[in-house]
DNA sequence: CCGCATTATGACACCGGTGTCAGGGTTGGA
DNA sequence: TCCAACCCTGACACCGGTGTCATAATGCGG
């Protein structure tokens, strides 16, 4: 198998490589006869043009890195989905990077990470997509990136997000409407701007329907399954006792069931419990878990669309949207007996 | 903040790039003198090499390539981890690369892959590890490549695996050693091969202690909890009911589990339950899983980091491991009644 | 049919590194 | 003391594309 190369291709088409190269890139000035002789040329020889020449050319590398922190790994796994879709629509690769938010590393380890890769953008999935200090970073090095799940919108960025408060709204409200006033809430990670937005829609919901919050009822998680049984056990603990709780995700949700269970609580008859993510765990346990679906695929594939349009074209409009949250009823809430 | 390549450190350093290029290389023929100055000046300059340009003057993308076509988010998470960290230390990248088995586009994709990505070598996870078709059409063209998990060792290439079959006997022998000789099995997808190392480790078990094999009590799964749900209600109507059901992973010992919990039998004191793989879900759910616990992560690091050492030396011996899997008791199995 | 604007094409340098090879300086053995 | 062997070093071509610019070919109004 001999390596095919523009040189090759140029010299079989009787053409000089720099006119190959305007076939290649879609350039305009090129007569029909000549484009369609090099394309078949292109198909006759298998010619793939090589990325990492082309890269070095236009100092560009094709690749957008995507960092996280995140407990979640179907959440991470989603991500990916929606990012690698976008990236092959586009021909772009995707590098992904996990790293710690705490670390006091964080920006000098994604300085390297941007120096070593050379990526030509950078997604930022929660909790980076509101980490301020990053977002400055980026900014000031001029580094395209794109948002997503991010809670504060800004004007000049790209920035695909689910209405976090409306869904948590919207489910604490399902419970209000099956009877239920008092409403334990366990809070996320204090990193994750979605933490904040739950818990004000959980607050809405309340003072819509003019039940009275009640600090008591609130217990401060992490979004991780640990943290979960910890407030779950402060929770059950409470007299007298909640009839719902709402936990910020549904690992921590799947917490509260696991301890409900363990002491001999009926779910949903004793006590109601919703989540939030529609995890694979939410449907893998009994009862399955009421909670609120995010379109994170979507969400991430858009964000990266439109990031590689921005770094095609850095004239490129800003990108804000919003797209909807949904509730989804299984078995684990019930009217209040 | 201006650009620094190699021609400014050369300059500044006053030698030629290609000195500089022998110290960016540790290559030899370099006076100790010399090297500390250009050592210096990277340090005072901050230079990084490009990568890209590395990569076109020496024909490699440093991108290690990841297949995999599994439904373990959890999994995939863990073998991303593995990878990323082998790759890390090696000044590589990973790019991961979801594809069907079964697609009869398979061969063309990953061949389209290799062409337009340029990866300098693949790791293949399961299913991919043991699939011939692939292992032959990259053998035939030559691409490094590392298998994770396969059950099937050759002679030379670089497999990375643990003992399923051992793995599957000790726990089905915890099982047998509580007691319990009627003992359901649910297979797992087909195209894995660890599905028939775990049956095989369970009939091993079986016949070991003397226990004969039951056709009635083997269900066809595929991994997924779905095919759990449905395996386990035939399981479940079987009249004796088993007393024990040994799931060929977590997930479908999960459904195992719902689908017991949902028509009132106890878990483990009406029946035992036990999975395989340690996913995050045995010990999100009540009771937690009884499974065995492979080193994933670990596996994948050594072969992603023998693949990478196969690249740069292709005189590099082959590399065959087997690492030990692990049991681990939890509430899920117990003694039979 | 001429002159000018426009389109089509190629020559050549360049992106930032690495491979090859030649030449000057040292070292060491005869 | 002389020459071979070895160590350092740099000039230069090259990897496979793209950008710039000059030039040839074509179109078009007058």
């Amino acid at each position: 198998m001999k390596k095919v190369t523009i040189n090759s291709v140029a010299s079989y088409a009787g053409v000089s490589k720099k006119t190959v190269s305007r076939v290649l890139n879609n350039e305009p000035n090129v007569s029909d006869a000549t484009r369609e002789k090099v394309l078949k040329v292109f198909k006759e020889l298998d010619y793939t043009p090589n990325p990492i020449a082309r890269g070095l050319a236009q100092n560009r590398s094709f690749i957008i890195g995507c960092i996280y922190d995140n407990p979640s790994k179907s959440y991470i796994t989603r991500v990916q989905t929606g990012a690698l879709a976008a990236c092959q629509e586009n021909n772009y690769n995707l590098l992904i990077h996990p790293c710690d938010l705490r670390g006091d590393a964080l920006i000098s380890n994604i300085e390297h990470l941007l120096q070593s890769s050379r990526l030509d953008g950078l997604v930022l999935t929660p909790p980076f997509s509101d980490f301020k200090v990053l977002v400055d970073f980026l900014k000031s090095k001029k580094i395209p990136y794109a948002r997503v799940a991010s809670a504060v919108l800004e004007d000049d960025s790209i920035s695909v997000r689910s209405n976090d408060e409306q869904g948590a709204f919207e489910i604490t409200e399902h419970l209000i409407k099956l009877g239920h006033k008092a409403i334990a809430f366990i809070k996320g990670h204090p990193d994750h701007s979605a933490t904040e937005q739950r818990f004000k829609g959980y607050r809405r919901a309340l003072s819509t329907h003019g039940i009275e919050f009640n600090e008591r009822l609130v217990e401060e998680g992490n979004f991780s399954y640990h943290s979960g049984v910890d407030s779950a056990r402060s929770i059950l603990d409470l007299t007298p006792r909640p009839t719902a709780v709402f936990a910020s995700n549904d690992y921590m949700a799947a917490a509260v069931l696991k301890l409900a269970t363990q002491r001999q609580f009926k779910v949903p008859d004793d006590i109601s419990i919703a989540g939030f993510d529609n995890a694979p765990i939410a449907r893998h346990i009994w009862p399955g878990l009421t909670t609120i679906a995010q379109p994170v695929e979507e969400m991430t594939k858009q964000a990266v669309t439109k990031l590689i349009e921005h770094i095609g074209d850095p004239q490129e409009q800003p990108y804000q949207v919003t797209l909807e949250a949904r509730l989804i009823t299984r078995e684990s809430t019930a009217q209040v007996r």
